[in-house]
DNA sequence: ATGTTACTATAACGATCGGTATGTTATTTG
DNA sequence: CAAATAACATACCGATCGTTATAGTAACAT
């Protein structure tokens, strides 16, 4: 009994798993809630509980909506079919939404309010200019004949800070040294190499 | 002429590095930088500005303390030794300190405030659970001979998840969609095989 | 010694944060 | 038609955020 609500929960998570997915956890406000959801303060509380609670649903919104990639690539017949499966769609993932990139899970940690946009700028800077020296030096090393003709610097130097930015993340999270090195020396496995290297 | 400084500067930002590096712009407080550093507020603008431009100077003081292998890495004789100089040195600085793990690059961005610690265990925890899910499968594909005895399961899941962060946190900085794809394909590129398939 | 300068320390500023008390309105139950 | 129930909207709560005004103090120049 009582009176009914007046808005559909089930779309309302879907634009709260938007906006935390845009801002992160720490980023999202209330006030950009209720704007996306066009629900009031205590609605929002009514339904989901509080903030962290209204997190949850959304991770699992996320997870049920976006993430079912996951299960299809386990049931694949090899395990470079799963990796392979997995990478594929994730990174079509997290570039398919121009408003809200990468992934939900390091979004929740990583993503800010708009204010803080000129931080993030000054980071994405940096790890740029990072990037560009170690692709210059792969350059050269494509001309000193180092790296093979096949070889594309620009991806290499990519695929380093991409290793590295993965490390960072579960640096944080917790992982062991030994961990993590065993994880660099597998990125290192696929390091081309120039074909004789006689000439 | 006037009162001299009754702090070190110098010392003081190494504290503030800390302080950003632990727990990201966002996350640090000026409550957390003046009980860091012992030094009053109005001190700390005096010294470095507002606190964007305290972070930058923070960012600053990181590559010149901590980044120095960059430029040694960049200086070695093959493209490998590079990659491979970074990766090592990456792994030990990410885990060398225990109160400030990880990345500040990263950091920067995915840290918070203490108080979004159990967000931080949520996405952690769903995250290892996912990493979990990826290494059992692997491991079903040693025991059928899909994966040669040599292959870690472990490893090989922690590294496709290492990708899969990194590809979520260069998406997050607008990286483009065939350029992301280019580092998935890199990364499969080490994926070990069977001996010979034929048994 | 005196005035000027630049620091220190306290305390306050407005804004915004997550969370709620409160009164109103709509719906169901008796 | 009441009485009860639950969602609605407004407005507010205390706390914390980054920032700064203000008053006191130490070191210089004259």
């Amino acid at each position: 009994m009582g009176r009914h609500r007046e808005f559909d929960v089930d779309t309302a998570l879907d634009a709260v798993t938007c906006v935390f997915w845009r801002k992160g956890y720490e980023g999202a406000s209330y006030s950009d809630l209720t704007e996306a959801t066009g629900v009031e303060r205590p609605a929002l509380y009514s339904a989901f509980g509080n903030k962290e609670a209204m997190f949850g649903k959304a991770l699992a919104r996320y997870y049920d909506r976006y993430l079912d990639y996951i299960p299809e690539a386990l049931a694949l017949a090899t395990s470079r079919d799963v990796a392979a499966h997995i990478l594929k769609h994730a990174v079509d993932l997290n570039t398919r939404f121009t408003e809200h990139r990468g992934c939900f899970l390091i979004n929740g940690m990583l993503a800010g309010p708009d204010t803080a946009e000129p931080i993030r700028q000054m980071l994405i800077d940096a790890r740029a200019d990072g990037e560009r020296q170690i692709r210059e030096r792969f350059e050269r090393a494509k001309a000193e004949g180092d790296l093979p003709e096949s070889a594309d610097p620009a991806t290499l130097a990519m695929f380093l800070m991409t290793v590295l930015h993965g490390i960072a993340v579960q640096a944080k999270a917790g992982f062991a040294r030994e961990a993590l090195a065993a994880v660099a020396a597998q990125a290192l496995l696929s390091w081309p190499t120039a074909p004789t290297r006689t000439s």
